[in-house]
DNA sequence: ATTACTGTACCGTCCAGTCGGCACAGTAAA
DNA sequence: TTTACTGTGCCGACTGGACGGTACAGTAAT
């Protein structure tokens, strides 16, 4: 059901995410989806809480064991942007549609606020924010197809990222 | 008439910028907003060409008049972010409004897809890129409002960002 | 006479949310 | 074993409001 609400919003886009459309992806009547979820910001706010928890996850399967200084700050810029324009079109496309309603924004900048801290603890505070916008500046222009980059640019600045985060190297 | 309809986009939200509001705001009649428009669409085209040829005209206020290598690039992050949730506020709400549109996000696109080029051409592509990236982040954290960063935080990013930019000092 | 509107009355579409009811499984008394 | 009843999951028709857009008669200034 969750499933099929972001197929929707994945394939026929945000403004496109009514309840007749997620229904009907989900092969149900109207009245079947509202049954489940009482009003369409309940289904909002389950969608939004399950992207957060797979952001979470995806970080987690990308770290180490015993993550050294920078190793969690890497994992996060690949589990952001290591694949470009992967499967996180779900949570980009769900961020415009909850962008307008306060109420569902909230647990989103809470998971924004507890990120960077969460990331750059073993980092200086300086390069952990730099790395940290750039990787959300990526993402966020991937999400809005507003990326200026060639294919084989948008590596090298994905590797980039990930050696200053992990390595301290010096930007060239 | 395109201020009221900022006024409407940046006081009300992207979902309220309806054909009314912009009449109301302008102390006109819907009758008088048609008259100057033919569609909504339009009336978004021109909003658009005009927040592009104000991030323009913003950059280049910034500029010395014999730029130095690295300037350019320093004027354009000071007119993103230099001053915290400034006037900006109108291309931010305006783009979660145009974002669905493909056609009215062409001349976006056009326009971050010029911006890198003309604005790292006298620094070192990656590191053009890495300042670009954090610049954009930042700003388009602060247009969802979902910056994690104290005043005296942001302040001391921007600040790196534009001796990285001018100077070419090393990462902390 | 042209230009720039106003005001009112519409139309069609889209959408969230409501409501009555159907099918069916389980249950439990008679 | 039949009968009566309950709760769950779902259907589909409908309501009411918002919005983009149309049409048009009238007005006031240039």
């Amino acid at each position: 059901m969750l499933d099929a609400a972001e197929a929707v919003v994945v394939t026929q886009g945000a403004v496109r995410l009514t309840l007749d459309a997620v229904a009907r992806q989900a092969k149900l009547s109207k009245g079947g989806v509202m049954y489940h979820f009482p009003s369409k910001e309940a289904l909002l706010q389950a969608l939004v809480t399950r992207a957060i928890e797979r952001s979470h996850a995806a970080r987690e399967t990308l770290l180490p064991a015993a993550p050294q200084p920078g190793q969690v700050l890497q994992a996060y810029v690949r589990a952001s942007v290591g694949d470009p324009l992967g499967n996180d079109r779900v949570s980009g496309a769900l961020l415009s549609v909850v962008a307008s309603d306060p109420k569902l924004m909230a647990p989103v900048r809470e998971f924004f606020r507890k990120r960077l801290p969460a990331i750059g603890k073993d980092v200086p505070f300086e390069r952990a924010a730099l790395i940290h916008l750039a990787t959300e500046g990526l993402w966020l222009m991937d999400l809005f197809k507003l990326s200026p980059f060639t294919k084989a640019q948008r590596a090298k600045i994905v590797r980039l990222l990930g050696e200053l985060a992990a390595a301290g190297g010096a930007v060239p």
